[in-house]
DNA sequence: GAAATTCTTGACCATACGGTCAACGGAACG
DNA sequence: CGTTCCGTTGACCGTATGGTCAAGAATTTC
């Protein structure tokens, strides 16, 4: 399906309750383990018209792949260049683990994604990503030799941050294994803890 | 293969050529993703041999994942209760991303494993694995309450650690993707970064 | 309201995959 | 040397899966 007409209203209706759909599926099981029919039991439709609107299960994957990437650097966009460090960047921790909580098949299409190897979105790590993490290292850099945050690599603060965040909803079964209370108390936890975690790593230490 | 008797010599190395052809190609693809071809081929066997030593290809998985259940928490056993605090943890932190390092394959299929949402070990996770961390937390706050370590919550440090650590492993694409240099070179700045930010993070605050 | 276009699906196809089996090879042991 | 047991595999089976197609249903267009 190379559209190039606008799409008619069906269209965009059934390609988002496929788009859906495929997350959970894609998202529960990887991309292997995802099969059509799944897809299209979840979305309601038959199979055939799942491939009617998507070429093929990869067109279905790499579409979300693709329309994923600018959700998840949004939050370090709103990284403020003339905010107060320490803050701006606790900011950004927090808009992460609300990502985790709110978006958390989003997180986890990525991280299957990711750990075999990102057959599909290798090209996009290496372009639009690294672009924007080398900014926002050149950013922290900046700061730190101000004296406004606390002198470390800026490049692993920022996987630091992705890694702490994102686990809250990658790894969401053995949070929910270890720990007692329900997922909300959880992410109310983690919250604290980052914020007082981060706060003491990052304040420069006063000489 | 119920095996009660001994293994033979030939039964012993061909489990063990079988297992380590079985964690390359499950860590890759994730267990509905690697096939029994796949497999067989890796360990220069026939399917149907590989089908002799072990019943399925559940059962391949199941014993690697839980023989390494154990290497997993072998790093926290090691932390010492009658050391020094920040110093006990930062071992745990390096020992562990020396894993992340030395052990990358066992990591992802732990990874893909619980990302999918552990449904053949979420019980090794609700028994020993929470009883370890556990201990280990009321052995943290121990710690806090003599003042010798900073006052955090000690079951989202370990989840920290287990994140910050396992990254390097389970997202070493992404990190390749972003960082320039080798891998060698990545492990190394991870150190020193992840050092230079539990000290910071850990030590308390002196009034 | 008829024609044209879009949408939907049951039936089908080819391939891949997990697993079986009968038969053969080879070594140990009397 | 023959028996026995372990090890090995080519050929095969049933099912699942991605994808196709022709024909019919629904909707839009004039």
């Amino acid at each position: 399906m190379t559209v190039q007409q606008p799409l008619t209203r069906i269209q965009k209706r059934n390609r988002d309750v496929i788009l859906d759909a495929a997350l959970g599926v894609f998202s529960d099981y990887g991309y292997r383990g995802a099969t059509l029919d799944q897809i299209a039991h979840a979305a309601g439709l038959s199979k055939p018209n799942v491939l009617y609107y998507f070429a093929s299960k990869e067109e279905i994957y790499t579409t979300l792949l693709s329309g994923l990437l600018e959700t998840w650097l949004d939050p370090l966009r709103e990284i403020d260049p003339e905010g107060e460090p320490v803050e701006e960047i606790l900011g950004y921790v927090m808009r992460k683990l609300q990502m985790s909580r709110d978006l958390p098949r989003e997180s986890r299409l990525f991280a299957n994604e990711i750990v075999q190897g990102a057959p599909r979105i290798l090209d996009q790590i290496e372009g639009p990503l690294k672009d924007m993490v080398d900014d926002t290292a050149r950013l922290f850099r900046s700061w730190m030799s101000d004296g406004r945050l606390a002198d470390i690599d800026p490049y692993h603060l920022v996987f630091s941050i992705w890694a702490t965040t994102q686990h809250y909803a990658d790894f969401s079964v053995q949070v929910a294994g270890i720990l007692d209370g329900d997922a909300a108390t959880h992410f109310e936890q983690a919250a604290q803890f980052l914020d007082s975690f981060y706060r003491r790593a990052l304040t420069p230490t006063v000489i």
